[in-house]
DNA sequence: GTGGCATTCTTAAGCAAGTGAACAAAGTAA
DNA sequence: TTACTTTGTTCACTTGCTTAAGAATGCCAC
């Protein structure tokens, strides 16, 4: 299984990309249709497109009605035509993805975390997981584009390719992608739990492509993937996105990043849980997110003591979309990950009433605000999206030159 | 004066402006350190550095020591090559600057504010006040790229070039920008304050072209300006960076946004004289601006009161700085604005602390904290420095493919 | 049907940005 | 002086895209 097999050509990279994800954005769309959207003549689009066709990656899968004319040859993304496998690491367990092109889940399973085994030995379980499940489920692996890995905490840009702490400082020093590469066959991406969801959000959510949006992810922390016209934002260090640290409360409890008024600190799982127990709720106490899955059912049941805890952290994660979407005037917020899965229906209206009466530039457009379809599995499914985007869409940014440089940017 | 005469070939657009904005960035710079930091060969570097001294942008200013083989040919922009106006529109007064292509300032005044003024009257105003501060300054027309517009608030991205409430009520429907390329004969650019800050800081404050940064602007309110990779973040529908109404306490006072706990309406100029007021501190009260800078003065003489009121404002500048770099991952905050200008010597500390006890990758880098130089005139500079990025540096983003696709992004 | 006509899509010639390779230029080291 | 190193330019070639022409495929009037 060599890498370059499924890989495609750099030919019409930027256009390529662009298309791609045009195609992949509007389901269905023609040609005529991409001529509009790119700004590229119909003579590009058609070469372009003729490629894709030939690589496999794009149907025609019928005419539109026509206007007159010669009807529109309508194009669509072949779901079958690659796929990726995405793996979301946690204490908690690790969650395994096989996703198509389309962004749907073709195998999810669960196995027990890392713990505190030798790397090593870890690698070597995972490529056995992998190679069994691809067998298992008939999926060629010619097709398969790559291993998208996923942690909570940021990924260490500095000695390649390692997973640093807080989470898992066994690790440390571990060249998690070079032995997983080895191991798999396969080319791996390694990034943070929040920037995956955002991508597998964008890539299986029918994200429209120039959009500005984030991805609120709780799991064990919260944090915020952020992506702008198609690609992620990152920042200087790759820690962008870091709404859990943000201070919205100056006189308020300290949080393990030393920092007080944190919205993690307030409003985060273990935040909620510690507040419950303070109340006098009864929870197992085999771990947070165990009680917090308690909590949430007991509120979904409408337990008093349980929603009202729900709702004070709804209220600071509302906070946190708010100030997002101030500082980078979004037009979605998707809420995703275990937590808001779990308890996604009292935390999206008070997300939303917030947005609607707070955001700064409400006069000039709404903030939507969605729970994630994948909300559980979203980090995998993100990590396979990882591998999906990179491979097929690596594009720089957006690609349409305004037609005359001095003019008042007209955003949408 | 026309147009296109000052204007650039389209030629070897986007490497253009990448060369042209590393070589702004350095201040002197040689070709092959060019290449390097491009990505391109030798090859191209020589051709387009070529037509960039062809052009008369770029100078040749002698040669570096030998390392062993010919010496490197050093260049630099020619600051005399080209010029731009910049106006900033505010109900204090309407500030004029001429910049040239260093982003140093050749000329500056102001006049009185609009007022209830006709606009019509108002622009020709303008237009006669231009054309006579560039005749007596020696300025050559033809060297003039365009003529900048600032002003606080969103710019109107639908009716097209026109400015819009909350400052300048009359003007809401009226075509400003053609109004002015008529009476100017230049390209004019519209924007608000704190984009144009961050810009002009960009421009003449020597800041190197692959960071992400901000400015914060504090001047009727408060704002952010975003520069990430050499390019205004303008988010969605250009509202980006309004870091003024984040909120920073649920239970806050009242804004004028219709929300609570805005940052503005805790720390922003009116806020920090309310509070004097009723802190028993004289004041002329003629205005906030005013009686601000009163208030800065009295702190810097060492008063107890108004140092007290402006350290308590200063916290919450710091809590919006830590938020922005939270979000955005920025190596760099610069404070800006006439507020900044009077009272920066007791923002810039506070903010500083924050930064670095707060900010969640301080682990990975630090986030530096700069009081403009420009402070005063910020708005005005940056207007000017938006011409000079659009005219000479419309690139779209950063131009280097990363080595492969599938790589962690090593952000620095 | 058959010939307009509109629209979609493809093919062919040409342009321009960028590359690789050869070479010219300007210094240092023996 | 000769050899070597590094810098910078020239030139043939690739490639992404455009313009222009034409082919394909539908509708509609007759």
């Amino acid at each position: 299984m060599s890498h370059s097999q499924a890989g495609l050509g750099a030919a019409h990279a930027s256009s390529r990309a662009a298309i791609l994800d045009l195609i992949r954005a509007s389901g269905t769309i023609s040609r005529v249709e991409l001529t509009r959207a790119t700004g590229l003549t119909a003579a590009t689009i058609s070469t372009v497109v003729r490629r894709l066709i030939d690589d496999g990656l794009v149907l025609e899968v019928g005419r539109a009605e026509s206007t007159g004319g010669k009807p529109r040859m309508l194009l669509e993304l072949d779901p079958l035509a690659r796929y990726a496998v995405g793996v979301h690491l946690d204490h908690a367990g690790i969650t395994y993805v096989i996703a198509n092109l389309g962004g749907a889940i073709v195998a999810r399973w669960k196995r027990p975390g890392a713990g505190s085994d030798d790397p090593r030995e870890v690698v070597a379980r995972i490529g056995g997981e992998i190679a069994a499940t691809v067998a298992r489920v008939g999926v060629d692996p010619a097709r398969l584009l790559g291993l998208g890995v996923v942690s909570p905490g940021p990924i260490s840009a500095f000695t390649g390719m390692t997973l640093t702490p807080p989470v898992m400082q066994a690790w440390t020093e571990f060249p998690l992608a070079a032995a997983l590469e080895d191991a798999v066959g396969l080319p791996v991406l390694l990034d943070n739990d929040a920037t995956a969801a955002a991508i597998g959000e964008y890539w299986s959510g029918g994200i429209t492509s120039g959009a500005a949006f984030a991805a609120l992810y709780m799991g064990t922390g919260i944090g915020a993937g952020i992506i702008v016209d198609g690609t992620v934002y990152r920042g200087s260090s790759s820690n962008a996105g870091e709404v859990g640290h943000i201070c919205v409360d100056l006189d308020g409890p300290p949080c393990w990043c030393g920092s007080v008024g944190c919205v993690e600190a307030l409003a985060g799982p273990a935040a909620v849980v510690a507040a419950a127990r303070d109340a006098g709720v009864e929870l197992p106490g085999r771990g947070v997110s165990e009680d917090f899955a308690v909590l949430a059912r007991a509120a979904a049941r409408g337990e008093e003591q349980p929603m009202r805890i729900l709702r004070r952290s709804a209220r600071y994660v509302g906070v946190a979309a708010q100030t997002l979407a101030n500082v980078l005037d979004l037009e979605l917020v998707v809420l995703t990950g275990p937590a808001f899965a779990l308890a996604g229906s009292l935390y999206v209206p008070e997300v939303e009433r917030r947005l609607a009466q707070s955001f700064f530039a409400r006069g000039s457009h709404p903030v939507r605000v969605a729970i994630s379809t994948n909300a559980p599995e979203a980090a995998a499914v993100g990590a396979a999206a990882l591998v999906l985007q990179s491979e097929l869409a690596p594009r720089q940014a957006g690609m349409r030159m305004p037609e005359r440089s001095l003019e008042v940017p007209t955003g949408t």
